[in-house]
DNA sequence: TCAATCAACTTTGTATACAATCGATAGGCG
DNA sequence: CGCCTATCGATTGTATACAAAGTTGATTGA
């Protein structure tokens, strides 16, 4: 049996974050059945917030209820899965090409610090570590953007995807290109070079997506992480 | 009081779909407070699935939910929907992009006829004929794009300015411009020059959130038209 | 007279009870 | 023996009851 924060106050909120974490690590596996009862009895509240948060996730599109049949872990096949990489490189890129005339010199300045982070991240050779600095130094370029609504829709698709960006860091050498690629950017964008800055950003997605040979293989040992 | 269509044997769909269309047409205008048991009574539904419409509604990012204090109809400020519109435009450039080397004959024939039917409605001079034609017209550019999730998402963010973009048409001679770019997109798809029909089909959009002078004084008679 | 505090009411959040629908299994029919 | 059908069980969907938090108003004190 498991507790839940109840920082927010709603039950149904702290849920959808758990449940939402338990699906990314693979403790429900894509297809798996989310039982309400189980899950009531597991989090010891009642099927009300836990139905309020399946909703939820089912409109952030991790789960799909089926009316009279259950709630199940959607299966992300592969197709789709690059489908949703290609959006993401798209809204990423359009975050850095007007973050490139738009960014006050502190964000110029919190983007190098960000940079910094996953440098010595990588250094200490923790994947985790590296995931998170990775998230805040995309954080900063949506923020620099100064467009909220782009920046929410691309934490979001950002969110969506997070399972799968973190199992991408455990494909050969992909950390340390990654940080080349983080340093291009954070050139381009200091030379205020927009187009050049989109195009590197947009390969830095789309790459996720695209090396699927790796990335398959990497799927296997995936639900031994959780 | 209200009934509900039964087509998806789930109420709270059903119910969402009905309020999407209440503050589309302004029943509900922005900052207005949805009362749970004033809606429950309405729709002669329990508390319950108003509550899980309500949560869907805030997931789609058209109410907010405060804590312990209630749901209220956002109130989405121009500037935000500038935004939106900027990232709506990156959306459909993406996809007629896409679609200028995907679309099959048939998917372009379809375009076409969409365009068509376009023209008539515009003949009509019926502003809600127009509006449903526009929405195909571009339905068929999503769908070019052979990127369902892309296609998703474009449905969702054009479902989300509905109720804007239908306050557009009536601004003077937004109609004939529209007819006119739209076969500009058409002619650049057909003959495959993506780069032009990306920058034609962005503006289309843009434009909407651009004349703001115009927008702002339709917005004046928003109310009554619900 | 104004401000602060407290209490009652209103509304949301959660739990439980009831209804409806779906799936599986067993029995009958071809 | 196989397939179709009906009934039973389990699970979701909805309603109602209860709890907790917030807001509003009045009352009391300075």
């Amino acid at each position: 049996m498991t507790t839940v924060g109840k920082s927010h106050s709603r039950t149904a909120q702290a849920l959808r974050e758990a449940l939402e974490d338990d699906i990314a690590t693979g403790r429900y596996p894509p297809g798996s059945r989310l039982d309400e009862v189980t899950l009531a009895n597991r989090f010891a509240v009642s099927r009300t917030p836990i139905r309020e948060a399946l909703i939820e996730l089912s409109m952030a599109g991790l789960v799909e209820i089926r009316p009279h049949r259950g709630t199940f872990v959607r299966d992300i096949g592969i197709p789709r899965l690059v489908e949703m990489f290609q959006v993401m490189a798209e809204l990423e890129a359009m975050c850095v090409r007007l973050a490139c005339r738009r960014m006050t010199a502190e964000e110029q300045h919190a983007l190098q610090e960000a940079h910094a982070a996953c440098v010595s991240a990588a250094e200490t050779g923790s994947p985790d570590n590296y995931f998170h600095a990775n998230e805040r130094f995309h954080e900063a370029i949506y923020v620099g953007s100064h467009n909220s609504f782009l920046a929410e829709q691309a934490r979001a698709l950002q969110n969506r995807l997070k399972a799968y960006r973190r199992l991408q860091l455990r494909v050969r050498n992909r950390v340390r290109n990654s940080l080349s690629e983080h340093q291009a950017i954070v050139d381009a964008v200091l030379a205020g070079d927009a187009e050049r800055a989109e195009n590197v950003l947009r390969s830095h997605i789309l790459i996720q997506g695209e090396r699927f040979n790796d990335f398959v293989a990497s799927l296997g040992d995936a639900r031994k992480i959780g």
